[in-house]
Formats: structure tokens, C-alpha cells, sequence
DNA sequence: CACCTCGACAAACCCACTAC
DNA sequence: GTAGTGGGTTTGTCGAGGTG
């Protein structure tokens, strides 16, 4: 897709981007020979900047692009960069502002899963996410990477596609679980369950030390970083709907890895009984 | 609850094109 | 050429929305 993006370019926008695909003009190339392009858009600068383009594509600089396009095309990326992406969610003990911590960090490349946990290995995550060169999260601009890097006192300078404005831009709001529902996307013995309910499970942790309750923390934590990947799939397909490259770039949904750990339904049942925020949900929750 | 980004909307600005 | 026009692009401001 980038390959056939102009609005990167300065001096073009939506509208001439637009304007040229309905005429053909769908490559880099196309641009700096066709007459539907301005003439002093065709200049010697522009030049330079569509040859600097392809370098940096050939070069796999993501970076480079997402400070050119404008950030609501930054999904855009995602075709080229689909392998070089970290989905991320972390956990806290509440939304505490400041004096709140980081709980526990999931993070999927595509294909394994790894999760960092406060007091054994959460350090090890600002060395492991140096290796990807484009983040995938919900809201993670607002929420998950301010956080990281105030916490961890390190800057995330990869590329970044927040899903919660791609999504919004398609209609669907409410939320990650909110737009997995209406997409359908479902996630069985785990559904019901919210940020907050983390919250509950990583202060049962605490005081029971239980595997079980980490488990199942981890779980949910585990299941939101991996049901980012089925989101971007799904919104880059939506997205290029309204583009004439629906049928040459779609992007087939990923098959669903193992996931390293089961939520366990007697913590859960056990941790909603304690909080009344959850007494309408816990019939969801009885023993099979 | 505190924090943060971006979409919406408006205004300013720029430029290609036309008429003379 | 020059001036006028209209559409597109850029810049600025503000509030909604989502995070555990």
C-alpha cells in the first residue's frame, strides 16, 4: 500500500491521491510522468523525494514514513511492516495516575507470545521491544506507551498504529471489547471481563501469591495483545475497501496461536464475589 | 479518577486555471 | 502579464473518548 501512496508527499493530499488512483496513476513512478500531476509537482525536489521514498521502502525505514504520512493513514504501514510488528497491552494496578504501576506486559509478534511480569522479568521488556520496528496497540498512544516510558524512563521511537482511531474512522467505538463485538470477534471463558478486573486479579496476586490467580491474569492480558492482530487485519481489509486495491491487498486473517496460559474460572468466580461491580456478571461465571 | 491523541471544524494559505 | 476564482492543503483550537 505505501507503494501506492502519495499523500506522504508535501502538496499531496487526500483529494489529489484520490483524484490520481481514478485516473491510474497508482505508483511512484506513475506520478512523476503523468499529465493529471501539477507540472511543479513533478519538479526536481519531488523527484528526490519519491527516489528518497523507494530508498527508504528498500531499506525498510517505517519510521521515515510515519513522520510523512498524516497519522490517520498511518495504517497504511501495516501492509509493507505486517512482520516487523510488536502488538502490545500492558496492565496496571489501577488508574492511579502517577503513582500507578505497570502489573504485567504482554506483547505478540505474529507469532510467539511474551509477557513480562512486575518483580520477576518486566525490565527485560525495554530490551525486547528495541527489536520491532512498528507497534500495534488500542489506545496505546493515550495509555500503554506514555506509561511505558514514564515508567520505564525510555522512549518508544518505533512507528505506531493505534487501532482505537483506525477503528473509530470505520464506525466502530466503545472500546477493544466493543469493537471485538460488533466485528464478532469473540473470546470465549474471558469475555465479561475488563482493565479493571485485572486490577483485582493482580491485587489478589498479591496477597494470595496464587499461580492460578497470575494465570489467569496473564490470560486476559495475553488474549488482548493477541486480539490485536485479528483487529489491524480486520481494519486494514476495511480500510482498503475504500481504495481501488481492495482486491490486490487484502490481507488474510492469522491463524490464532497456543496461548501459554488458561484462565481459570474458580479465581475469577472467587475474585468477582468480592467486588459488587461484578455481581451481574458472576452467573456467567458458575462452575461447569 | 489523570492523561493524551486525534477528529471535527474553521480559517488561512497556496496554487492552478481562466478570462481579459 | 494580471487579477480573480475556486478547490485543495495546511494550520490552529477544542472537546470527545478510551486506558486499568
Amino acid at each position: 500500500m505505501l507503494k501506492n501512496t502519495f499523500c506522504h508527499l508535501p502538496g499531496f493530499g487526500e483529494k489529489l491521491e484520490a483524484y490520481l488512483w481514478t485516473k491510474g496513476v497508482t505508483t511512484w513512478d506513475g506520478v512523476l510522468d503523468s499529465s493529471f500531476v501539477p507540472v511543479r509537482k513533478r519538479t526536481q525536489p519531488f523527484r528526490d523525494f519519491i527516489a528518497e521514498s523507494a530508498k527508504r521502502l528498500q531499506n525498510s525505514d517505517v519510521n521515515w514514513f510515519a513522520g510523512f504520512l498524516p497519522v490517520n493513514e498511518h495504517w497504511r504501514m501495516f501492509g509493507e511492516f505486517s512482520r516487523s510488528v510488536a502488538y502490545l497491552d500492558i496492565e496496571t494496578n489501577g488508574l492511579a495516575g502517577r503513582s500507578g504501576y505497570i502489573t504485567t506486559i504482554s506483547l505478540y509478534d505474529g507469532e510467539r507470545v511474551h509477557y513480562y511480569v512486575k518483580g520477576r522479568n518486566l525490565d527485560k521488556f525495554t530490551s525486547d521491544i528495541k527489536k520491532f520496528k512498528l507497534l500495534v496497540t488500542y489506545n496505546g498512544k493515550c495509555f500503554d506507551v506514555p506509561f511505558i516510558e514514564s515508567q520505564f524512563r525510555i522512549k518508544l521511537n518505533q512507528a505506531h498504529i493505534d487501532l482505537r482511531h483506525v477503528l473509530a474512522s470505520l464506525g466502530f467505538t466503545g472500546g477493544l471489547k466493543g469493537c471485538e463485538k460488533s466485528l464478532g470477534i469473540d473470546r470465549d471463558e474471558l469475555s465479561g471481563l475488563d482493565g479493571y478486573f485485572a486490577v483485582l486479579l493482580w491485587n489478589d496476586f498479591q496477597r494470595t501469591r496464587s499461580s492460578l490467580t497470575l494465570d489467569t491474569l496473564l490470560a486476559y492480558n495475553i488474549q488482548d495483545a493477541v486480539s490485536l492482530e485479528t483487529l489491524m487485519v480486520t481494519a486494514y481489509n476495511l480500510k482498503l475497501k475504500k481504495t481501488p486495491f481492495q482486491n490486490t491487498h487484502n490481507i488474510s486473517l492469522p491463524a490464532q496461536p497456543k496461548l501459554p496460559f488458561k484462565a481459570d474460572t474458580e479465581t475469577i468466580r472467587s475474585v468477582m464475589k468480592k467486588n459488587y461491580r461484578y455481581s451481574a456478571k458472576l452467573k456467567d461465571f458458575r462452575l461447569p
